[in-house]
DNA sequence: GCGCATTGAATGCACGTGCATCTAACTTGG
DNA sequence: CCAAGTTAGATGCACGTGCATTCAATGCGC
């Protein structure tokens, strides 16, 4: 509570993001160079890849990605645009969306998926693990 | 450098990006609401805070900041704008700029430290220390 | 069954960012 | 001393984001 610790704090914060700026960087660079994907983009994938039947709810998945409802929902419009994933509406309730991954979007981040471990590894090596 | 490796290495950026983006939204919508600052402008005043002289060249702000150079140009004309910091002119070195904290720049991030350290407690209980 | 609050997602808008480029100022080799 | 290369910072541009709002669908109380 005292001033020592909220300094502390304030200096771990400082690593945080320092840590994330640059590996964020390094990853939309080489992710959009080399596969024409933002680092978003390629965690949506992600999570789409690991999830059931390929396929979640556009609020789970905004959840699991770190986005925000408004981000996610532009992002998949470019996503299901380059054919990577599509939109399903559910039967339960008409409000929700599911998001699922085209074969066109397996395939993309199969070869992408390389690439990120790659860069995590390059420059994460001082970054991580925290 | 096997799989396992890798995706451990994954599974910890993306802890990384969900503790990065929690704080720095929290950061950002406070930091604005009370005090009409950017979490990266209260970052750029508290560089300049602990600096000899209160003063520092771009270059260096930038990296101890952690913004890009275009960045950095642009959000430094804002906080001149508003009367926060001074651009002066390197004698040694006609190209570099020295930039300064003014007496209101002082007086805002005096003001918003207590702000932002809050956030940090609040939000980052469980996400700090890394 | 009918309003009323709530929830899921889309969208207008302003804004901050990165990249590439530009200009000016310094540096170095001849 | 000059030309070529390098470095500091500014700027045009495109783009992704958050916030606030909107619209439709659902749940809830009466």
């Amino acid at each position: 509570m005292g001033r020592r610790d909220d300094d502390a704090l304030a200096a771990e914060w400082h690593q945080l993001m320092g840590r994330y700026n640059r590996l964020m960087c390094a990853l939309d660079r080489e992710l959009s160079l080399a596969h024409d994907l933002s680092a978003s983009e390629f965690e949506v994938l992600q999570q789409l890849e690991h999830a059931e039947e390929c396929s979640l709810r556009m609020a789970t998945l905004g959840e699991n990605a770190h986005l925000t409802q408004s981000a996610l929902s532009r992002l998949v419009s470019r996503l299901e645009t380059d054919g990577l994933v599509t939109r399903k509406a559910c039967e339960n309730d008409r409000r929700s969306l599911f998001v699922a991954l085209t074969d066109a979007g397996r395939a993309r981040y199969a070869e992408a998926r390389p690439t990120q471990r790659r860069v995590l590894r390059d420059e994460g090596s001082d970054c991580l693990p925290v």
